[in-house]
DNA sequence: CGAGAAAAACCTAGGTTTTTCTCGGTGCTCTAGT
C-alpha cells in the first residue's frame, strides 16, 4: 500500500441515486448493514458534498454509520473525536471486528509504540479510522501529524460534550474548530443524540460549522413513560428510593447526585438482595470496566451511580432509569433516562424529587471567577505587541496552564483577546484596558452563569409541571407533541381520575389561536429578545440569549403587555 | 444550598442540644516516585 501522504482523493460526480446505491452497497458489503434509513443517506450525501453536518439521533439509531460508511468513498482517514478512552478503545474493537477498514486510537493510556504503531498504520492506509481526545487535538505534534495525513472527515462524537463540558470542565473541546481549520478543514460532522437550542448553538459556533446541514429524527421516545414522585423529606424519599428500585423490573441504573449515595443505596438494595453495584469515578478502572461489562452481559442488575456511568452503554434491554435526586438539567436529565429502553419494549424513567435537592446542583454550577487571574492574564498580554502562545502566557502570569485557557476562552468570548495564526496565540485586542476586558468577561461569565440557573429552573419545571411531561420535556427540545402523551404519570392522573382532579383542557379551545407559538421570536423589555419554546396551559416558556430560559404567566403577559414581537 | 460530621455549648459532669465546619460531579494528560 502506498503511503496517502500529499494525495488527495478526486471526488467522482454521481448522480444521488447512483450515489445512494453506492452507499447501501458498502453498508452492505463491509459493514453488514442490510438497510440504511433516509436520515443516514441524507447525512452522508451531504458530507459527500462537502458540507457540515449536525445530527441530532437518538443513540443506537445508527449515527457511527454516517461517517464510517462515507469514509470508504472518500478515500482518506476520519478524524473522530470521542470523549472517553474506554469508548475509543470499544469503537475501534467494533470496526475491527468487522470487514469495515480498520481503526486506531491515539490517546495517552496506551504505551508509545501501540500510537507509534496507529500512526503508521493510517499513514499507510492500513487504518482509515483515527479515534483521540480533544486534548490531543490541542497538542502542536498531533496536529502537524494529522494535518500530514489529508483527512477526509472531521467527526465530533457526542458532541454534546462541546457545550456542557467545554465551557469549564474540559476546555479543549472549545477549541476542536480550530483545530479542524489547522488539519486543512475537511467538513465536519457533529453528532449527538439530544440538543436543545442552546446546545445546537453551541457546537455550531465551537466547532466552526458553517451552513451546516442539520438532521434530525426527533427527540421523542414514546416508549419510556415518565414519572415523578415528589417527597418533602430527604428520609422519606430515601426509603422510596430503595422500595422502588427492589421491586422494579430490571436490568436499570439509578442515578444519585453524589458518590456517597451510590454507595449506600447500592449497599441498601444488595441488603435486600438485589443484584446491585455503585458506580462513580472515585472507583478503581478496573472495578469501574468490571461492573459496566458486567452490567452489559445482565449482571449486575442495577448499577447504582453518579453521571460517570452511561456514556457509550448501548445495552438495549434497560429497563428502567431512576433517579434519586435531580441532576442538573433536563440536558442531562434526557441524555440519562435515553439509555432506557432502546430495544423499543417498553421502559420507565421515574425522577423522585425533592426541591431541596436544586440546591446541591446550583453549588456545583456556581464557581466563582477571579477577577484578579483575569487581571493577570490582560497585564501580560497588554505589556506585549507580538501574539504569545497560551504556555507563555501561563508561564507570565504565573497561573497554571489549565486556567490561563479557561480565562482566555472567557476574555476571547467577550472580544478582549483574539487569537492568530495556526498556533492560537492570543494577544490584547486594541483600544481596551485591562480593567474594561475583565468587565467584558465577567460578563460573559455572569451570562453563562444566569443560562446555568435557568436550566436548573427548568428541570425544576419539569418536576413540578401539573400538565404533560412529555410536552415539557420535548418543548424544552424545541419540538412540539400537539397533545398530551398518555404515557406520564399526569396523563394517567387525568385519564383515571383517581387523584380527584378533573381532567385538564389544553391550552387552547379549538380554532382559537394561542397568542403565542413556539419558535415565535418575542422581546422583553428587560430581558431582551429571546425564542417561545413551549406553551403550558397558563404558562409560556421563553429562552432569551441572555438570561436562559424564563417561565412567565400568560395573564400576566397579557394584562403588562410584557412580550413583544421581536 | 444542604447534609452530616465535628466541635462547642449546654446544665451541671456526661449525655443532649446547638453551632460551626467541610464537602459535594463529570476525564484527559504528564510526571514523579514505587
Amino acid at each position: 500500500m502506498t503511503g496517502r501522504t500529499g494525495s488527495t482523493s478526486p471526488r467522482t460526480p454521481t448522480s444521488p441515486r447512483h450515489r445512494i446505491a453506492e452507499l447501501r452497497r458498502i453498508a452492505r458489503e463491509r459493514f453488514g448493514w442490510s438497510d440504511l434509513a433516509p436520515e443516514q443517506t441524507e447525512a452522508m450525501g451531504a458530507l459527500l458534498d462537502g458540507h457540515d453536518v449536525l445530527v441530532v439521533m437518538p443513540t443506537g439509531s445508527g449515527k457511527s454509520a454516517i461517517y464510517q460508511v462515507p469514509t470508504v468513498l472518500l478515500g482518506g482517514p476520519a478524524v473522530v473525536v470521542s470523549p472517553l478512552i474506554s469508548l475509543q478503545r470499544d469503537q475501534v474493537a467494533g470496526l475491527r471486528r468487522s470487514a469495515a477498514p480498520d481503526a486506531v486510537a491515539v490517546n495517552s493510556a496506551q504505551p508509545e509504540s501501540a500510537t507509534e504503531e496507529g500512526w503508521r498504520a493510517v499513514r499507510e492506509g492500513d487504518a482509515e479510522y483515527l479515534f483521540m481526545s480533544p486534548e490531543q487535538l490541542a497538542k502542536d505534534t498531533v496536529l502537524k501529524r494529522l494535518r500530514g495525513l489529508n483527512p477526509s472527515l472531521f467527526v465530533v462524537d457526542e458532541a454534546h460534550c462541546v457545550s456542557s463540558w467545554g465551557h469549564d470542565f474540559r476546555p479543549d473541546y472549545l477549541s476542536l474548530g480550530e483545530a479542524a481549520e489547522r488539519l486543512g478543514r475537511p467538513p465536519v460532522l457533529a453528532l449527538t443524540a439530544t440538543a436543545a437550542t442552546p446546545v445546537r448553538a453551541d457546537i455550531l459556533e465551537h466547532l466552526h460549522m458553517r451552513d451546516a446541514e442539520v438532521v434530525s429524527t426527533g427527540t421523542d421516545r414514546p416508549n419510556i413513560h415518565l414519572d415523578v414522585r415528589t417527597f418533602t423529606d430527604d428520609d422519606g424519599k430515601r426509603a422510596a428510593v430503595a422500595h422502588w428500585t427492589a421491586g422494579a423490573h430490571g436490568p436499570g441504573i439509578l442515578y444519585t447526585a453524589t458518590r456517597r449515595d451510590a454507595e449506600t443505596h447500592a449497599a441498601r438494595l444488595r441488603q435486600d438482595g438485589v443484584a446491585a453495584e455503585a458506580y462513580h469515578a472515585g472507583m478503581k478502572a478496573v472495578d469501574r470496566r468490571r461492573i459496566q461489562d458486567g452490567f452489559m452481559a445482565g449482571r449486575p442488575a442495577v448499577v447504582v451511580a453518579t453521571s460517570a456511568f452511561g456514556m457509550g452503554i448501548d445495552k438495549p434491554d434497560v429497563r428502567f432509569v431512576a433517579h434519586a435526586s435531580v441532576p442538573e438539567s433536563l440536558d442531562s436529565y434526557y441524555q440519562e433516562i435515553g439509555r432506557a429502553g432502546r430495544d423499543g419494549e417498553p421502559a420507565r424513567a421515574v425522577l423522585f424529587y425533592r426541591p431541596e435537592d436544586l440546591g446541591l446542583q446550583k453549588f456545583l454550577t456556581a464557581r466563582a471567577l477571579d477577577t484578579e487571574e483575569l487581571k493577570k492574564i490582560m497585564n501580560v498580554l497588554l505589556g506585549r505587541n507580538a501574539p504569545q502562545s497560551r504556555t507563555r502566557v501561563a508561564q507570565l502570569s504565573g497561573l497554571s496552564r489549565r486556567r490561563t485557557t479557561d480565562l482566555l476562552n472567557l476574555l476571547e468570548e467577550a472580544g478582549a483577546v483574539t487569537c492568530e495564526g495556526r498556533r492560537r496565540a492570543v494577544r490584547a485586542s486594541s483600544g481596551r484596558t485591562a480593567d474594561e476586558a475583565v468587565e467584558g468577561a465577567a460578563e460573559v461569565f455572569e451570562r453563562r452563569r444566569r443560562m446555568d440557573r435557568s436550566r436548573i429552573e427548568m428541570m425544576r419545571g419539569y418536576a413540578e409541571t401539573q400538565s404533560c411531561r412529555r410536552q415539557y420535556l420535548l418543548g424544552y427540545f424545541g419540538e412540539q407533541l400537539d397533545r398530551p402523551c398518555g404515557q406520564c404519570d399526569l396523563c394517567h392522573r387525568d385519564h383515571d381520575g383517581r387523584t380527584g382532579t378533573t381532567r385538564r383542557e389544553p391550552a387552547r379551545a379549538p380554532g382559537h389561536r394561542a397568542p403565542y407559538e413556539p419558535n415565535d421570536r418575542v422581546r422583553h423589555a428587560e430581558w431582551g429578545e429571546g425564542t417561545v419554546m413551549c406553551i403550558e396551559e397558563d404558562r409560556v416558556v421563553v429562552l432569551f440569549e441572555q438570561v436562559g430560559y424564563k417561565t412567565l404567566s400568560l395573564a400576566a403577559v397579557a394584562e403588562h403587555g410584557l412580550l413583544t414581537g421581536a
